[in-house]
DNA sequence: TCTGGGGTCCTAGGACCC
DNA sequence: TCTGGGGTCCTAGGACCC
């Protein structure tokens, strides 16, 4: 445990709606919600006017429309406008210490015992509140609210307690006095099943938390979380500010307006996620083995289906084939609510030659030195859109390419077929143009 | 006019291998 | 005519978070 409160958790206040109330002045003042606009829209952040009528995160849009009195702006999300103003806060933090972690497009954790500076409580407070007081400036009137204290979890708990524009420091020593009173859903965690689970042993709050034995906490809730809610319980966690996490997984995913039974529509969407999905593998210049598709059912019943390639891919016509024959498997008749597409699995091109060597080896060296490959042949008039670049032969294999900063990478795969040597290149170097797509017989 | 979209982690059972 | 045990991979579902 941490003998210092040397863990920043900083949260935009109301940060979707703010931002809208900023760049449209009508709307100060007034209850927003930002979210999905459509019958089946939900709300993603409401103003604090807006909360004022009982409006909330995750509420059907539906809802808040009925709670909410006439004037109430609805607004569909402004990804662009949220994104920038988030850099601009994350610059201030990166400013104050290099060890930042941004949980999400609002939300990061600052390890400030990395930063250099004087951990007392004092100067600590002072330097936070001057990043809090920075923040509308570098935002054009945004606020943010902090919390400062010896640990992830009580940093978070901290930052909600005095929003908006709050700052809240836990003494080291006080943790556990912040902790006991509060209801056990505080507990980063500790969900609606838990918390209901929880409910029918009298457990209400984290005092009431406390008194729990760590192995019926484990016979409850299994190993991982039993264990954990019993730690956290006591204020016990020592989790690292971690700067970078890779992805593992990538999705797109939609509720439909009205649901689908055409299954043409069906291959359609799956189609078009496939492409989505592809291109952002292709800007991280990844591959995947795992496709899983998820279905919602009129009745809003969920399932996923899921299928492991024999090599990763990048190619979008693969995914989607692969997608389609798991929706093959699954009965629309009644009409779907949602469809998605998904991949994980990941393998980098780097990792990627060992990969593939195990099962058929002298078919990966005769890739990997084939004469017939030839220059990488990656076109695109308009510009280097994701994906764009695959080319088949009759057996259906075909170059595949993804995209880095200022790099191009390319290998060859195809169903039968073992994936060639991974080759990266610079945007602009001239090896990569059009030609014929090679002929593998 | 109920219930978004993008993720992470965990569990459990079966297959398969040694 | 008895049914090892451990490890890994795959699939499906559930809980949780923002």
């Amino acid at each position: 445990m941490r003998t210092t409160a040397s863990i920043l958790h900083l949260d935009l206040d109301a940060f979707f709606a703010a931002v809208e109330q900023r760049d449209k002045p009508s709307l100060k003042g007034k209850p927003v919600c930002v979210g999905g606009t459509g019958h089946r829209g939900v709300v993603s952040t409401a103003s604090y006017e807006a909360r004022v009528y009982g409006a909330r995160s995750a509420m059907p849009t539906a809802q808040a429309r009925r709670l909410c009195p006439a004037g109430t702006a609805f607004l569909s999300p402004r990804f662009g406008a949220y994104s920038r103003s988030s850099e601009a806060v994350m610059g201030l933090l990166h400013e104050l210490s290099p060890v930042v972690q941004q949980v999400s497009v609002d939300e990061a954790y600052v390890d400030l015992a990395a930063a250099g500076i004087d951990l007392t409580l004092d100067a600590v407070t002072a330097r936070v509140r001057r990043l809090l007081d920075d923040i509308p400036g570098a935002t054009g009137g945004l606020t943010a609210s902090a919390g400062v204290a010896s640990s992830k979890m009580l940093a978070k708990i901290a930052s909600d307690l005095d929003k908006p524009a709050g700052l809240v420091v836990v003494p080291p020593g006080q943790e556990l006095d912040v902790l006991g009173p509060l209801p056990v859903r505080a507990i980063g965690g500790i969900g609606p099943a838990t918390a209901t689970r929880l409910r029918t042993f009298g457990v209400e709050s984290v005092a009431d938390l406390q008194r729990m034995g760590e192995p019926d906490l484990v016979s409850i809730f299994g190993d991982s979380h039993g264990r954990g809610i019993y730690r956290l319980a006591r204020a016990q966690d020592d989790r690292a500010v971690e700067t970078e996490r890779e992805a593992k997984s990538v999705s797109a995913e939609e509720t439909f307006e009205v649901d689908v039974t055409d299954p043409r529509v069906l291959a359609a969407e799956l189609a078009t996620m496939s492409t989505r999905v592809t291109g952002r593998l292709a800007e991280g210049s990844a591959f995947a083995r795992t496709v899983t598709i998820k279905v919602r059912q009129h009745d809003f019943t969920t399932s996923t289906r899921s299928a492991t390639l024999p090599h990763p891919t990048g190619e979008p016509e693969v995914i989607r084939a692969t997608a389609q024959r798991l929706l093959d498997g699954v009965d629309v008749s009644d009409g779907l609510r949602l469809l998605g597409v998904g991949v994980s699995g990941f393998t980098t091109h780097a990792q990627e030659q060992f990969l593939f060597g195990d099962d058929e080896p002298e078919h990966v060296a005769e890739a990997a030195v084939a004469p017939s490959m030839p220059a990488p042949l990656l076109r695109s008039s308009q510009g280097w859109a994701p994906g764009a670049d695959v080319r088949h032969d009759e057996h259906g294999a075909g170059w595949v390419w993804g995209r880095g900063l200022g790099r191009v990478t390319v290998r060859f795969e195809g169903p039968g077929t073992p994936p060639g040597p991974v080759r990266t290149f610079a945007a602009d170097d001239p090896a990569l143009h059009p030609a014929d797509p090679p002929n593998w017989t």
